[in-house]
Order: C-alpha cells, then sequence, then structure tokens
RNA sequence: GGGCUCGUAGCUCAGCCAGGUAGAGCGACGGGCUUUUAACCCGUCGGUCGCGGGUUCAAAUCCCGUCGAGCCCGCCA
C-alpha cells in the first residue's frame, strides 16, 4: 500500500471544493516568533505546494494581527512598558528603537525567516486592513446582528455574554487602549463607547477599533476570501474559536468556512512547549543560522500536524541523516522541505561535522581533505560544501554535545608519552604509507600494537593523545587519512623523537 | 465538563484514513576487527499491536466500551 504525504491528502481534499485556494495564516508579532509558531507556516506551505503540485492554484496568506492588544508586559520588555498594556500593537514604540513600531519589530526578522525558506507569503497587516476600511462592511454587520451573535457564542460555548457586550472593541482616543471600552450605541458613521478610563466618545469604523477575536476571524475569511486555515489546538477544542467562526461564517457572512487543519505544538527537548508569553522560545531567525532551511522544514513537514513534535536540537544528526536518505528514495517529506535549486551532494553532514573541525572550517582545506578521503569535488559538491559548512560550525558551536568537539592541538610535549607509546608512534608512523586507505590504517594500528606488545586500546590512545592532546577522538583510519598521511607522520615522528 | 493525540520489538516510531499472514531505525547479541565517539558490512534475537466486546471469510487497521499517558479548551485572543 502506498503511503501518502499528510499534505497531499489534504491538498486532495481542496481540489474536490475548487481548484482556486486562498491559505491564511496568522501569527502574531507580539513577541519572537519562535519554531512553533512555524508550524502553522510550514502546514500551510506543504499544502499550498502539495495544492500546485496537483494542478491546482495556491496562495498564502500571512494575516498579522497587528491590531491586537498588548496582553501584559512580557519578561522581555522594560519596566515602562506597564503602560502600553492595552494598546494596539501597531501603536506602541519598538522596545528597541529599530523599527516604526512594536509590531514590526517582530514581524521583521519573522519575514525575512519566511523568504529564507522559501515560503512565499502575501502580508496583511490587521492595523492597516482596519485603518483602510476593509472591515467596514463586516463591522456594520456585526453591530446590526449583535443578538444574533451573541446567540451563537453563547450556544457554542455554553457562556453566557453581558447584557451590554458588543462584538467590537473601540480604540479609546484618550487612553490609546483597545481592550476598555465599551460600545453603548452605533449609527451609520459612528460607533459610540464609554471608557474604562473615563473618556466617552465615538469611534470610526475604519481604524476606530477591531471586531473581538472570534467574530474578527471568521469577517477575515470572508473579507480576502480564505478557503483553508492551519490553526493552533486551542482554537480546535470543541466549543473554541473555531466551532463559533464555523457558524459566524455560513450564519452572519454568508461564506464557507475554510478547510481547517488544526496542528500540535512543539516541544523543545527539557525545556517544555514554546510560548512566546512564558520566555521559552528559541526566535526562528536564530534556528536559521544554525540548520539549512531545508532541514527546518523538513522537522515540521515530515510529521502529521495533528501530532506533537518533541525536537531536541543537540540531538539531530540522525534527522539528518533521514532527511539525506530520503533524498535518494525520492521521499515527499524530503521534497516537500527542499527550498528553491539547491542541490545535494553525497557528503553527509555529519561528516562535515568532522571534516569541518579539522580543517578549522577552511573551505579550501575541508574539500582537499573530502578529495583525499575519496569523495568527488564537483562544482555541484563544491556548492553545497561551502553552504552546508557553515550550519556544520554553528550547529557545532551552538547544540552539539560536547563529546561530538575536538581541536587539533598545536603543539604536543613529547615528555607526556611513555617509551612503549613513542616506540608504538614511532613504528606505526613509519609503516604508514601514503596510498593506504583508511581501513588499512584502522587495521595497521592493531598490526602495529600487536608487533610490539602494546595493547590496542592505548595505541588508539597514544594516537589521540598525539594528535588532539586527549585520550579519544573521531574513528583512527578516517581521521588519519583526512588529517593527511604526512602530517601525522611528521607529528608522530616529532613526538616519540 | 468537553476536545485532540498517543499506547505496536528493550528504546524511538511507521503501518490505521482506502481491512488481506506485523515493519524501520537505534540498541542488544554473534562475526568481520583483542576499546573508538551517534563508523561500516554480514547475521541473529526480539511483538498475545494497552485491555474487553462487536462487524467481517479476514481486524494493528472499522464500530462500541474501557484503562493508562500527554496536551488543549472551559479568562482574553
Amino acid at each position: 500500500m502506498e503511503e501518502i504525504h499528510w499534505a497531499d491528502v489534504i491538498a486532495e481534499d481542496l481540489l474536490k471544493r475548487g481548484k482556486k485556494h486562498r491559505i491564511a495564516t496568522g501569527i502574531t508579532p507580539s513577541g519572537h516568533i519562535h519554531l512553533g509558531n512555524l508550524r502553522e507556516m510550514l502546514t500551510a506551505d506543504a499544502v499550498r505546494r502539495a495544492v500546485i503540485d496537483k494542478g491546482g492554484e495556491a496562495e498564502m496568506l500571512y494575516i498579522a494581527d497587528t491590531f491586537d492588544p498588548l496582553r501584559k508586559r512580557y519578561p522581555f520588555l522594560p519596566e515602562e512598558y506597564e503602560r502600553y498594556v492595552g494598546m494596539p500593537l501597531s501603536e506602541i514604540p519598538d522596545p528597541e528603537g529599530c523599527h516604526d513600531n512594536y509590531a514590526d519589530h517582530f514581524l521583521e526578522p519573522f519575514l525575512e525567516s519566511l523568504e529564507i525558506l522559501g515560503i512565499p507569503v502575501i502580508v496583511k497587516k490587521a492595523d492597516q486592513m482596519y485603518k483602510e476600511g476593509q472591515y467596514e462592511d463586516a463591522i456594520r454587520t456585526a453591530l446590526q446582528r449583535r443578538d444574533d451573535i451573541a446567540r451563537i457564542i453563547e450556544e457554542v460555548t455554553g457562556r453566557k455574554l453581558e447584557e451590554d457586550w458588543y462584538p467590537f472593541m473601540p480604540l479609546c482616543e484618550n487612553c490609546g487602549r483597545i481592550n476598555s471600552a465599551k460600545v453603548v450605541g452605533f449609527d451609520d458613521k459612528w460607533i459610540y463607547y464609554k471608557c474604562a478610563c473615563g473618556h466617552e466618545g465615538k469611534a470610526s469604523y475604519r481604524g476606530g477599533g477591531k471586531l473581538t477575536w472570534r467574530v474578527d476571524w471568521a469577517a477575515r475569511w470572508k473579507i480576502l476570501g480564505i478557503t483553508c486555515e492551519p490553526f493552533g489546538k486551542d482554537h480546535a477544542a470543541a466549543g473554541g474559536s473555531y466551532d463559533t467562526g464555523k457558524r459566524l461564517a455560513r450564519e452572519i457572512f454568508g461564506i464557507e468556512p475554510p478547510y481547517p487543519i488544526p496542528y500540535e505544538w512543539i516541544n523543545l527537548k527539557g525545556v517544555g512547549a514554546m510560548s512566546s508569553s512564558k520566555g521559552i522560545v528559541i526566535p526562528v531567525r536564530e534556528f536559521l543560522d544554525v540548520l539549512p532551511p531545508e532541514i527546518v522544514r523538513y522537522i515540521i513537514i515530515r510529521v502529521k500536524p495533528k501530532k506533537h513534535i518533541d525536537f531536541d536540537p543537540a540531538n539531530l544528526l540522525e534527522l539528518v541523516d533521514e532527511f539525506e536518505e530520503g533524498i535518494r528514495k525520492k521521499d515527499r517529506a524530503v521534497e516537500l522541505s527542499l527550498v528553491g535549486d539547491v542541490e545535494y551532494s553525497d557528503i553527509p553532514f555529519r561528516h562535515l561535522v568532522v571534516v569541518g573541525q579539522i580543517a578549522k572550517w577552511d573551505l579550501e582545506k575541508v574539500l582537499e581533505i573530502l578529495e583525499r578521503t575519496g569523495y568527488r569535488i564537483d562544482e555541484r559538491a563544491r556548492r553545497d560544501v561551502e553552504r552546508r559548512l557553515k550550519y556544520a560550525k554553528n550547529w557545532l558551536e551552538k547544540f552539539a554535545p560536547e563529546k561530538l568537539k575536538f581541536e587539533i592541538a598545536e603543539s604536543v610535549d613529547p615528555s607526556k608519552f611513555s617509551e612503549e607509546e613513542k616506540e608504538f608512534l614511532r613504528t606505526f608512523a613509519e609503516k604508514l604509507d601514503e596510498n593506504m586507505r583508511p581501513e588499512d590504517i584502522h587495521t595497521l594500528v592493531y598490526e602495529v600494537a600487536n608487533e610490539i606488545g602494546l595493547k590496542p586500546a592505548k595505541a588508539f590512545q597514544a594516537i589521540y593523545k598525539a594528535i588532539l592532546g586527549k585520550s579519544y577522538g573521531p574513528r583512527a583510519g578516517y581521521f588519519i587519512k583526512m588529517l593527511g598521511i604526512d602530517w601525522v607522520k611528521k607529528r608522530f615522528m616529532q613526538v616519540s623523537s
């Protein structure tokens, strides 16, 4: 039985509904956008690609809720930001002063990440949509049909709404908050409100406030013609916002709700679920310095959206092996993860981690070593190594377990070696031959050790001591071949003299 | 109170949607080779598919129930 990738299953479903699709995403830029948030984008993008692969048309929208109020002063914000709580993110200054406003500060690196990841999105900023009047009709409808909306929300959620509830949150022109004024009435031109700060005023249909979340969501489906949308499992619970959205879409706005794709959270090993408000975060942008985009995509795309992902950045090599194997097998998840026209060579990432350390990350040296150990270096391999070597270096420094790290000792002190060790190294060096293959070298260790009556374990230790200054290291045969027979001979002779 | 996911080999999981004699990787064990990192090759061991019922010629797979684990909703969005 052929296994079908989840994105293809969804794409099939979508194409039964129509040929053209607009897939929405909506991560709110209230803090650093992390790998967990990225799942929404990658889920959408995998489906987008699958739809296109099957002959349909699809585009991705990213609605950034820049008009959302700041919920609280997050731990990463300075104390004076207490006064901005409740104000829309688009109206709050950038905490680091480098962008126009708070929302842009977090939005920009994220959009940059999306570009690196090869995710094409049409960006819609909510504050602009409101200010430009795109929501005007929806707001009018929502206010006029306040009772029907309230009834639907009450029926779906089972909770009771206040008598004076309205599906609209006015932006108070006095205190600047968008979450503390109550609607007291409305006419064709204005929405009248009374704010907790004491101010009474009137708000415009264009940027004078926003619809409450559940209503806003359904409204935006209509305004933008959304046919599909991934969202976190918090929205997917029974009585949750998708359930209300579904009914609001049909009964208030007269549209079919988008095809839902609920997804699970991503857990960072040893840290727990990623959450910007709890400060458990590795910003996406930071990941992309350490891992190639296709691997980041693969981490998420290989797993069905509804299954939770435990991700341990220290334990990455196996995943990369699997990915590289998938390239050869033309695995669908890998295919959906590859970005642009990047071409892979047959050099494993795992190998680059070792060779890079030997060559001290010098590209030419790395290529030289790879060639010496039997890899064919053509233009394609060259480009590939150049690209992935940077990631290998960054990953090693940032996430790799200590035992994978080593450094060639600049020099070693012969007095630290016993006579036995010296004898071994001398004999070994004499027998080393430029034409030996890694396996031959490995065998030679045993041969020489036996010849002079040294335990093989001691022999290996002597080798590592002479090269690295510690008693363990990468597999000796390959390692010596990579270092260069000539160099090793010289080093061993010097130590044993 | 409600929703989702998981339970299959020692471990991590695939297979379940479209039922047809249980799979992979890792580990373990034996060997290649008297330590070499999360190395390579060959081979071996390893599972009453959580439990109980039902449907079926046939169930890991579909249905009902049940037990256990995790997360989410029941503030706001």
